[in-house]
RNA sequence: GGCCCGUUGGUCAAGUGGUUAAGACACCGCCCUUUCACGGCGGUAUCACGAGUUCGACUCUCGUACGGGUCACCA
């Protein structure tokens, strides 16, 4: 068995298998997690095998530990892979790098098919071709045998170009795009193995595709054009091509992509921002795809089962925060009160220092009022300081509260609470609102002056009964008197 | 500029020749209510344009406009 065969022998056959190749050239935006979350989808909804490789074949675009982000990100979100970098498979190694003497073989081959050759052009000359129409000439092509042996006797670097047809067309078939043929001659005689030896994208993700036996290819649709290319390259080798699914970007806005350069956020970004990320992970399975039917709400194993490729919409999506904001929201109200307490209780101490304060009792209040996690602090100011304010905040036509009637419904409202032995919800609201039956008033008439007196603030989580509890009954009525002493002089 | 692709309300979108053109976010209104939220109900708003095919076009064809992608020893 020569070298070909071995590794056509290794290659699984059968199922589905898909694979998410990203460049550790930085962070994981929003759009390369779709990729991810689509592909890691495929595989899981045929029963397949899902696979991480690292294309890092441009040494200088390399970030240190952009892998790392990756492989954290994929975890967080719950994409889990059978065959990686950190975990080995069948078909490894997992890393191009790795791989280098893996493309040399394939691209000698293609020359001696005839689909490849050796290019010695200089940058110069390139250069200069750049500036006619762009495309290569062709001109190493033309070579004689001769003459390429002396230029590698003399070490000339070279590089290898894939030879297209001059003439003719390409044809190839996308899953979201539907039948799309080129004319040949608009075909660039591309660069498959770079001066330095390794392979550029174009020729390591077919070489590498096709030796893990990738069946579906998911990537965004900036691939398009360069697709026929991969054709040609399949065809030459006499390999099976692979399901294409290309993607359209997610944008930022109708003109621009989301890009770190925008400052948009990436996906730890809006974990940082108080998002979660099974919103997160739902929102964006739905950026560009859509279930066909009414329902939003997917966790991870509803799309696993729900997904398919004709969902996939052929235009670019635009980032909404709004939307983000209502999945986000949906799904913190969606939380057990008990793991609600533990994802908001840092946030909640950073505005609550007072330790009598028992967190628990506000956790609820907050729950059903968010967009995002970060939004807690804010809502919760008022409970370690009152807030000085203005009296004109005990006036509210709807509650049918004056200057004139809130003094006396904060004495009243401190007489009953004064007269409480037990300080607890259920107390507090009887007292207060056997006030309000005896006063044969609104329940506004006495709740709106004391929720104020005991918040300063217009806007509060929870009425005045949660507020007073959870304040103490010192605290509120300390609070309340304050507020009749506005009214005082 | 060449080539490729796209275009349903502000946004995400369903829709595949005959529909009152779904649904969601946002927005507005009403209800609920001790504020704000939550929840419930309702409302405003969309087929880029022009030809053609057809008894009939959001759906098919062509063109136009607009937008995006791509034309690297980057992926």
């Amino acid at each position: 068995m020569n070298w070909y065969e071995e590794n056509e022998s290794r290659i699984p056959r059968g199922g589905v298998r898909t694979r998410f190749a990203p460049s550790p050239t930085g962070y994981m935006h929003v759009g390369n997690l779709r990729t991810a979350l689509y592909t890691w989808l495929i595989a899981r909804k045929n029963k397949g095998t899902f696979l991480l490789r690292i294309e890092d074949t441009d040494q200088e675009r390399l970030v240190s530990d952009a892998a790392e982000i990756i492989y954290a990100t994929l975890r967080k979100c719950g994409l889990n892979w059978d065959e990686g970098p950190d975990i080995g498979g069948p078909v490894g190694p997992y890393i191009q790098t790795e791989r280098r003497d893996i493309y040399g073989k394939y691209a000698e081959l293609l020359i001696e098919k005839g689909d490849a050759y050796r290019c010695f052009c200089d940058k110069e000359r390139l250069a200069a071709l750049h500036e006619g129409n762009g495309k290569y000439d062709g001109l190493c092509a033309t070579l004689t045998a001769g003459e390429i042996d002396a230029k590698c006797a003399a070490h000339v670097p070279y590089v290898i170009r894939q030879k297209i047809p001059r003439s003719g067309s390409t044809t190839f078939e996308d899953a979201v795009f539907g039948e799309i043929t080129v004319e040949n001659e608009t075909l660039d005689d591309n660069v498959l193995i770079k001066s330095d030896g390794l392979p550029t994208y174009n020729f390591a993700n077919v070489i590498d595709d096709h030796l893990m036996g990738i069946t579906h290819v998911v990537r965004g649709s900036e691939y398009l054009s360069s697709a026929p290319k991969y054709n040609l390259l399949y065809e030459a080798f006499g390999w099976e091509v692979p399901t294409y699914i290309h993607c359209s970007p997610v944008m930022r806005d109708a003109h621009n992509k989301m890009s770190k350069r925008h400052g948009d956020p990436s996906y730890e970004d809006l974990l940082k921002e108080g998002y979660l990320s099974e919103a997160v992970v739902n929102y964006v399975a739905l950026l560009g795809w859509s279930p066909g039917g009414e329902q939003e709400i997917y966790s991870l194993s509803d799309l696993a089962e729900t997904f398919n490729i004709k969902g996939i919409s052929k235009s670019p999506a635009i980032f909404d925060r709004e939307k983000l904001n209502y999945f986000n929201g949906l799904y913190i109200k969606a939380l057990s009160p008990a793991a609600f307490l533990e994802l908001a209780t840092p946030y909640m101490k950073e505005a609550i220092k007072t330790e009598t304060i028992d967190l628990s009792l506000v956790a609820p209040l907050i729950q059903t009022r968010l967009a995002t996690l970060c939004e807690i602090p804010d809502m919760l100011d008022f409970f370690d300081t009152l807030p000085a304010y203005s009296p004109d905040l005990y006036v509210h036509k709807k509650m049918k509260t004056t200057l004139e009637n809130t003094p006396e419904a904060l004495h009243l409202a401190l007489s009953v609470l004064e007269a409480l032995e037990t300080w607890d919800a259920d107390s507090i609201h009887d007292a207060l609102m056997g006030l309000v039956e005896a006063q044969g008033v609104k329940a506004g008439r006495i709740m709106w002056p004391v929720r104020v007196a005991v918040s300063g603030k217009a806007m509060t989580p929870g009425g005045a009964v949660e507020l007073c509890h959870i304040l103490g009954k010192e605290e509120s009525l300390g609070r309340i008197r304050l507020g009749i002493a506005m009214f005082a002089c």
